[in-house]
DNA sequence: CACACGCTGGACCAATCGGTCTAATCCTGT
DNA sequence: ACAGGATTAGACCGATTGGTCCAGCGTGTG
């Protein structure tokens, strides 16, 4: 990680981003952090002034904004919801043996944190963001409402629980399988 | 938690079981686990003498064995898999809402630990007992072997996803509309 | 009674934790 | 060239981390 031409602040994010979705919130100290990121940590606290929080919180948004592309990449290209949620499965698969078997980046940066609250209903506006541009999706390839409420909330479990699996068997086979399921 | 009658490695294992799923493995301190457990640091390390990570194993199993309970009473009672699913996802809905909003214990656990191979593939061991456990009821409720593997892991995949979304939201619904979905 | 052993209680430790603060440096507009 | 804000660099802090160690406790067996 961390190229040299980007600014600092972004290699802040792209390392806590990178390190939070391995080791979790609290597996990271800012040690690893700034080494990472090849920054002092005057950079931290300027940038960030609430430190290890803050960052996390921009770490899981540019995360979710990564899945955001990644969601409408899969479906602007397909003619039905199968095909759009089938492509987004396998665009996943391969993420997954590229980056190798780490954990949905907003749970293990948020799901932790110590200002409990703030941390979930950042998750939570996340994933609805998440669930929301999938069923645009949905209802643009014309599933009604109620339909496309429902099948883009099953997607979106299968591809959380699907990649927990995946994770635990070191494996992306079951991300591919599941395609068979929706 | 920690009921004054159960032996102190018992109450260790309840209190880390409670503990990590609610804050994950590296957001509990030893000094937090010691004091709801009330044990002192010495019989942590004469019952588990590797000490915080041979605890979160226990922990791991322990809570495993109540899945594994919990699958085994939906499916007992039902005569088709679709209805022992069902009333599993309803029996997991309760429990949401009685122990309030926590992750995966397994993986809150045993996901971020520091020798990671061995916590994964217990994990991993753990995930696959859940499955093969529904296998099982599948597979006597007469479905074949191809649907009763991909239907149970189907199920462990909508739980996992489900729990978490529901803990985004802070509201079970989820998991008990996705037995629409089985 | 005495010995042994499973278990407890807690003092103590080095390392690391997240965070603060200030001086130096860089960069930009004038 | 200069001023002045933005940024960096890192020494420093108290608190907490997981872990070690040992003296004593209680109990059951010889």
């Amino acid at each position: 990680m961390s190229d040299r031409p980007l600014p600092t602040k972004d290699r802040l994010i792209l390392s806590a981003a990178t390190l939070f979705r391995t080791r979790g919130y609290h597996g990271v100290g800012l040690a690893d952090l700034l080494s990472d990121a090849k920054a002092p940590k005057g950079s931290l606290y300027h940038h960030f002034p609430n430190g290890k929080s803050d960052l996390a919180m921009a770490a899981a948004t540019w995360a979710s904004d990564e899945m955001l592309r990644l969601i409408a990449a899969s479906f602007d290209g397909s003619d039905t919801f199968k095909d759009g949620a089938t492509t987004l499965c396998f665009k996943l698969a391969k993420l997954f043996d590229i980056t190798g078997w780490d954990t949905c980046p907003i749970a293990a940066t948020l799901f932790e944190g110590p200002d409990n609250d703030s941390f979930r209903s950042h998750a939570n506006h996340i994933y609805e963001g998440w669930i929301a541009e999938v069923y645009d999706h949905a209802a643009r390839l014309g599933l009604s409402a109620s339909e496309a409420q429902a099948k883009s909330e099953h997607l979106f479990m299968l591809i959380q629980g699907g990649w927990t699996l995946a994770r635990a068997r070191r494996s992306s086979d079951v991300i591919r399988q599941m395609t068979n399921r929706l």
